[in-house]
RNA sequence: GGAGAGGUAUCGAAGUGGUCAUAACGGGGCUGACUCGAAAUCAGUUUGGGAGCAAUCCCACGCGGGUUCGAAUCCCGCCCUCUCCGCCA
């Protein structure tokens, strides 16, 4: 959520930037102009009302005690009464009138990004690693998952549906064994590794921003009010929710493991075959929480710490900085990290590493204090994945497959696999 | 799922219709005094949000409604925690 006082002081900057984000909401934010004043207005007349209702009824028992009459003072209390309660509901509707706008506004975002209008005008900043010549024809993933007999997408679409994979064998334990590898690493790197729910309730998904606006991307459990999480950034952001934190023990780093749902509403017929695209996937997530003055170095660090994993599994990628256009709801900068994927013939995304600044914050109330006597300051949220599960294990069938089709284990994973070749 | 108990500040806890929201009492934190220093002791200080140029005022006792001139306190709904029973990996 934006800060209002921003859109108060300085509209022109909150309207240039929804338009960076190829979003006309000139009138929007007019209107939330326009409700915030009237807002105001009618808090300050109820409040004196409410004052006025105070100091009566604490005249009550005074009056009561010396043995005078109070049927005049209830009179009037009743209209005042009266007043406020036409008042609050008035405000009420105001309150979430302003509320709903409110929830409407992306991100503004960082002076460093740069203005484009989609994915065709992000910006390459960094690559690494050699793309594999193959001296014979390479296959896709799904191919050689499903001929090693590791990758099932028909016995998953009998049992659950479309966009669904068992894994079997060495590729259950591939999985496994790369979930483990990135964990370890960042534990090692100073992320505490955290094991969080699946499931989260409404307010932790308006928090981070999932609610209001995206509602249909979600899963949502029928018998309760709950949403299976489309990323560990959702209960791992919420942890601190409606909290002050120790200014001093910033920045704090989780890492988390976590399967991740997804609804894929709008992507019918794109990425079809494949792990690339699941209702379900696996992903390591990484998250920060920051103090303002930190959190873009923060974001280089956490950029960095994403990419060391690929790094050590020898998988060639690139990093590339979103353009306005192209950027989340909820973020003010993001790097995408993309793996070369032979299939494709092209970079994949495989981690999206996002400064969130005070957006998320603001909506879950993660303040920060140095001191006692301080007052609470909004902390920056950052997360990124660290890194996609499923995507990794496309790219490594892919990457390393031989002309046999057999799969040869990346080093790292070695001890973790138990075996240097999958056949 | 059933029965019972409970949810008050940083923690424990009192308060069952009237200056009790800085909200008794106790602990913790911070500041100061004492001390070479520390402990102990003593004194002071410690919630968050909102409106307003300000003085000041308003709101919040799990959450949401209601009754009342006035609600932490009474009523209704929901959420959570604990104990016992049931079920269960």
């Amino acid at each position: 959520m934006l800060d209002i006082k921003l859109i108060r002081e300085n509209p022109q900057k909150v309207k240039t930037a929804m338009r960076n984000r190829n979003k006309d909401m000139d009138a929007l934010v007019d209107e939330v102009l326009t409700i915030d004043v009237a807002r105001r207005e009618l808090i300050t007349q109820t409040e004196s009302l409410k004052q006025q209702q105070n100091t009566a009824s604490r005249e009550v028992p005074k009056i009561k005690k010396s043995g005078g009459d109070i049927t005049e003072i209830l009179s009037k209390m009743n209209s005042i009464k009266e007043q406020i309660k036409q008042n609050d509901s008035q405000l009420s509707e105001l309150e979430s009138k302003q509320s709903k706008i409110m929830y409407e506004f992306p991100n503004i975002q960082n002076e460093s990004v740069p203005v484009g209008k989609d994915d065709s005008e992000n910006v390459e900043v960094r690559r690494w690693g050699e793309q594999r010549n193959f001296d014979f024809e390479a296959k896709p993933h799904w191919d050689l998952g499903v001929a090693l007999g590791i990758l099932d997408p028909e016995t998953a679409a009998k049992v659950t549906g479309a966009r669904f994979h068992f894994y079997k064998g060495w590729g259950a334990k591939l999985e496994r064994a790369i979930i483990n590898f990135f964990l370890n690493t960042h534990s090692e790197n100073g992320y505490t590794e955290i094991f969080p729910p699946f499931m989260v309730n409404r307010a932790s998904m308006t928090a981070t921003g999932q609610l209001p606006k995206f509602e249909e991307d979600a899963f949502r459990v029928a018998n309760n009010d709950y949403f299976l999480i489309p990323t560990a950034e959702v209960p791992v952001t919420n942890m601190h929710r409606d909290e002050i934190l120790d200014g001093n023990v910033l920045p704090i780093k989780y890492c988390a493991y976590s399967a991740c749902f997804r609804a894929e509403a709008g992507s019918a017929g794109r990425d079809t075959r494949g792990l690339i695209r699941q209702h379900q996937f696996n992903k390591v997530e990484l998250v920060k929480f920051s103090n303002p003055e930190n959190s873009y170095e923060e974001l280089e660090n956490l950029t960095a710490d994403a990419e060391k994993v690929l790094q050590l599994l020898g998988l060639p990628y690139r990093v590339s900085a979103l353009s306005s256009g192209d950027l989340g709801f909820s973020s003010a900068k993001t790097y995408d990290i993309e793996v070369w994927l032979p299939s494709y013939g092209r970079y994949v995304e495989i981690s999206s590493c996002s400064n969130f600044e005070d957006f998320q914050a603001r909506r879950a109330a993660i303040r920060y204090k140095m001191n006692t006597k301080d007052k609470a300051q909004l902390v920056h949220t950052l997360n990124g994945s660290g890194v996609a599960i499923g995507r990794a294990t496309a790219a490594i069938l892919e990457n390393y497959q031989n002309a046999d089709g057999s799969i040869t284990v990346p080093d790292v994973l070695r001890p973790y696999l138990g075996t240097d070749c999958i056949k």
